[in-house]
DNA sequence: CGATTGCGTTAGAGCGCTCTAAATCTTACG
DNA sequence: CGTAAGATTTAGAGCGCTCTAACGCAATCG
């Protein structure tokens, strides 16, 4: 009652083994003839290569392992879109393993993905720490992408988060914009690279930066923005850390009795869905995430295939993603 | 250079490779010393095991597969969540595939999970037709969520979708409104069911049903929206297929300059995280997907080792999470 | 003190496949 | 018609692991 193996294929259609093997990879040098009887033979049975075996006999297995860490969040499905893409292009495979937002399950998830003896690591958005991710790189090729951090080892693909920024308030000022306060990030990873941007992009345009702490969800941004009505010093621009908080800041905005954009203008970070919605409208900085993930399958394979060794560093451009939520300041 | 195998751990550890087995799968009968001395010279040596190896040695896997509709859909990640936890509980491993909302990329991926010798198969929110589904679960015990087809041969865990209709409307009819419309979900799975619900919970209360039709996104909404405005006939309520046409209402509603909920309450459906957003704050069906994914679980591993055969069909009641797009109809 | 028990350990076959080298069959040509 | 060159096909080893059966040895017992 179990599966049919290549060697029952092979019996019933009157060949051996090995002509079975041959068939199933279509090679070139087998009869027609043969091929047609192997083909019908394993069709008959439902036959099924079995992919360990396989793996097993060729010690490859044109397989790679992604991590991501959190299949909640959309910015990553779209990179994932973009890593399947390119893999399926060459011929590979890709096992996805859910992170959960913690580090232990990203462990857990590599080794699994070790045992699998998968080709290579995508790690998206991890949270794992240097000395993981360092010690990953060693047994396999690993890229991370869409994290800020320095990964000694490994090869990533980051988009410039400072240029993000920057992009943010250029659009703002060019509204005419000057009062224009960020609520950053927090202790998230990207908040450092935003937060920097955005004060340098200020300052060289003659602006005071005006940081307030936020964080990564909406609850976040709302205190922020409480401090912000309670000292009367609400700005005419908002420039939020993600699209999460920027959400959050509008609501409470509203909840204020402050209209958007008449009232203040705010741009978000990362055009997720939620900047999509039409109710939202979110004008915020968009990260090529497609492109994202296709780089990090290319990357990883000039290590598997032309056995590239020195670590790659790709920095892609951000765009802006102009909506709704901005608007020339109300004239004083 | 290569990775170094239970050879070369035993080797090291001057025992047999087969007692370097009984030690990885922490059998009791191996003396201390050994279990050490086996244990330390894997560790040096960076030893994992070849999970392919083993899976061909064991016939056997612990390995599920699960196949979701769509990455980019949050709506499934939670089902994840679900499955991941029960899975993890009874030790096994779960490959997720993205079906990527296309039936042809689904059966690939059917495909490869089989390949890999997966001992079930969940299929969340599938994109495959019966015979698909009938045809995998021949080869191997299949669980499909989400899905409110019939599916002969595999077991379904569902929510009633006409109960959930049902509590949409009792809600507004609660809050007073009679006038209540629903935009359904045109060719959607489940959207025949919510319809269903709908029109019969409105009989039920002596109230006439309209039904527009929709679909499953913003610019569904949006065209339904605009007819009842052009005729005249703007109901005091509606009732949305989904979260996302819910959304779009929203949008072309304060278009049309009507309010939410003043003028008009609007209800969805799954409870998705932009029903969550307080900018959106839409009161929602919500269906419990994390129960989902575990009685998945629980249900396919009755196959597996208690081997039960006859399908199970799961329906589980959802609720109403009530946010602040409903409120009572405005006075006449 | 020889036989028995039982624990700890190991040899060796086998899981389903690929791959190399060799065998077999065709075909073409002098 | 004989033979070399191709074109097909196959035997058989080996991938890294598990598992059964058997082995060695110390402890136990009559």
């Amino acid at each position: 009652m179990s599966r049919p193996t290549m060697e029952t294929v092979a019996e019933r259609a009157g060949v051996s083994r090995a002509l079975v093997s041959l068939v199933m990879n279509n090679s070139s040098k087998v009869s027609e003839a043969k091929r047609q009887a192997v083909l019908h033979a394993a069709e008959q049975l439902g036959y099924r290569p079995n992919l360990h075996a396989r793996n097993l006999a060729q010690a490859r297995t044109k397989t790679l392992g992604m991590i991501i860490n959190d299949i909640h969040n959309p910015f990553f499905a779209e990179v994932v879109y973009g890593v399947e893409a390119a893999a399926d292009d060459y011929g590979f495979d890709v096992l996805i393993l859910n992170g959960g937002r913690d580090a232990e399950r990203e462990r857990r998830a590599v080794e699994t993905h070790l045992q699998f003896q998968v080709e290579a690591l995508i790690l998206v958005g991890p949270k794992l720490d240097n000395d993981d991710i360092v010690r990953a790189s060693a047994v396999v090729p690993t890229v991370v992408v869409a994290s800020g951090r320095d990964n000694p080892g490994a090869d990533t693909i980051t988009t410039d988060d400072e240029r993000g920024a920057a992009l943010a308030v250029q659009h703002l000022v060019q509204l005419g914009h000057t009062d224009i306060v960020h609520i950053d990030g927090a202790a998230n990873i990207s908040s450092r690279a935003r937060s920097h941007g955005y004060e340098k992009a200020m300052r060289s345009l003659g602006l005071e930066p005006r940081t307030l702490r936020g964080g990564d969800d909406e609850a976040d941004a709302e205190a922020a923005i409480v401090d912000l009505a309670e000292t009367d010093s609400m700005p005419t621009a908002i420039f939020a850390f993600n699209d999460l908080v920027a959400a959050g800041a509008l609501s409470t905005l509203e909840a204020a009795g402050l209209r958007v954009p008449d009232d203040v203008s705010v741009v978000g970070y990362d055009n997720t869905f939620i900047a999509e919605l039409n109710h939202m409208s979110l004008t915020t900085v968009n990260q090529p995430r497609h492109q994202m993930g296709q780089l990090a399958i290319r990357t990883v394979l000039e290590r598997i295939e032309d056995d590239r060794t020195e670590p790659t560093r790709i920095d892609l451009a951000p765009t802006l993603s102009v909506r709704r939520s901005t608007a020339p300041p109300r004239k004083a």
